[in-house]
DNA sequence: CAAGTGTTCAAACATATTCTTGAATAGATT
DNA sequence: AATCTATTCAAGAATATGTTTGAACACTTG
């Protein structure tokens, strides 16, 4: 084989893998499938996008193999595929929050607006009986994986179940990562009814590859 | 800010940044500017882009922040923006070579015909005074960052520098990475004049990250 | 200041991508 | 077998992207 010709082959067979990448619907499917599998129709449900435009997004993950599917009874669930496609997309996500001022600014202007600040890493958390994880995410995406110490309560039911919650306690809310918007909605909530809440930037996928970095050296 | 605005916001700005990785040209101007510094002559030359197409893609990346530049004389210099970038391309290029058929096809078969068969991992290499680390890349590119123990001998001068090497040690060849054919041509050369000659599958970069996610923890 | 070199720009063409709409399909249920 | 439901397909319009060509620009050197 030409020295030229395995090059062409090698970046195109690549760029056919990144231009999956490329598209704010796809990104955002692709954010949401970190959380859980889901069918084609929650998944338009929770974004902006037709059942037919979520479909053939979904075609193109499939086809370059970033996400697998499994059928049950008349639903399609689509779930990401593979460790290493998430950590594609940290990788981007992280770059983006580094260095695309575009990402930064909105996520700041947002927060300010929503009353939740910044949020914090979890490697600079406490943890300690005095913070109280909160996964404000649905039930299914809790139940699919979650923090060990975590305590669920979906944002739909958090208002009237205000009551299982510690007042003399941190709580640092968690859900889908930096661009959920669940854990605002929940500390916007929590500080108006006299809690201290304060939102988590990253999610349960996140902190467990923290950790495992952390456990293999 | 509403919740969707804010989500297309985001979304949006990142997709910004992956369509600059998604173009087969400037994935390898990536590939290669992770390696050092270059003109865009420099660049057109060692791919198969024009000069004006070559600028063109680097203006893209350029306003993706991904690549910055530095003049001096008559010259622009274009390098890799920063870590978190290369760390982008390295997660999506790892990611491909593990569930990209296309790929690792190509991989497989240019390995085979070039003779240089797979190529072994950093980290399963041994460490002692048996082997010898030998850099293959032009010597700018070694100068500008390469493995601490690593001899040097560009590819193209190799044929003639061979009394340089010891015949009683086995020969790890490195260059700028799996998609760069240099160390195969020079495993090539080496194994047909009598070396025990290995190609290594990762550049400087990517060791000098392996070891420093070693120190961190 | 003129000439030379490296780089960028602008226009034009061909090709891809995205979204919408409405119909088709595959499997489950009755 | 007929019906229902979730999903996919197909066609078309609007927009975006990639490459080539030739000219323009910016800086250095004579």
């Amino acid at each position: 084989m030409e020295k030229r010709t395995f090059k062409d082959n090698i970046y195109t067979a690549i760029a056919g893998l990144t231009k999956a990448f490329s598209s704010p619907n796809r990104l955002e499917i692709i954010d949401l499938l970190a959380n859980g599998e889901k069918s084609v129709e929650q998944i338009a449900a929770q974004t902006a996008i037709t059942v037919a435009n979520a479909s053939q997004h979904l075609q193109v993950l499939k086809n370059a193999r970033l996400v697998k599917t499994r059928r049950e009874g008349n639903f399609i669930y689509y779930a990401l595929n593979g460790r290493k496609a998430y950590a594609a997309w940290k990788a981007i996500r992280d770059l983006a929050m580094e260095q695309e001022p575009a990402v930064q600014i909105t996520l700041r202007q947002f927060r300010q607006e929503a009353g939740s600040a910044a949020g914090l890493s979890y490697d600079t958390l406490p943890q300690n009986d005095r913070v109280l994880f909160l996964d404000v995410r649905p039930l299914d995406e809790f139940s699919a994986g979650h923090l060990e110490d975590a305590h669920s309560i979906p944002m739909s039911e958090l208002s009237e179940r205000l009551a299982e919650l510690p007042r003399d306690k941190t709580i640092i809310t968690c859900c889908r990562g930096p661009f959920c918007t669940y854990a605002d909605e929940a500390v916007q909530l929590l500080n108006a009814n006299g809690f201290t809440a304060i939102r988590m930037e990253e999610n349960y996928l996140d902190v467990q590859i923290l950790k495992e970095e952390k456990w293999q050296n």
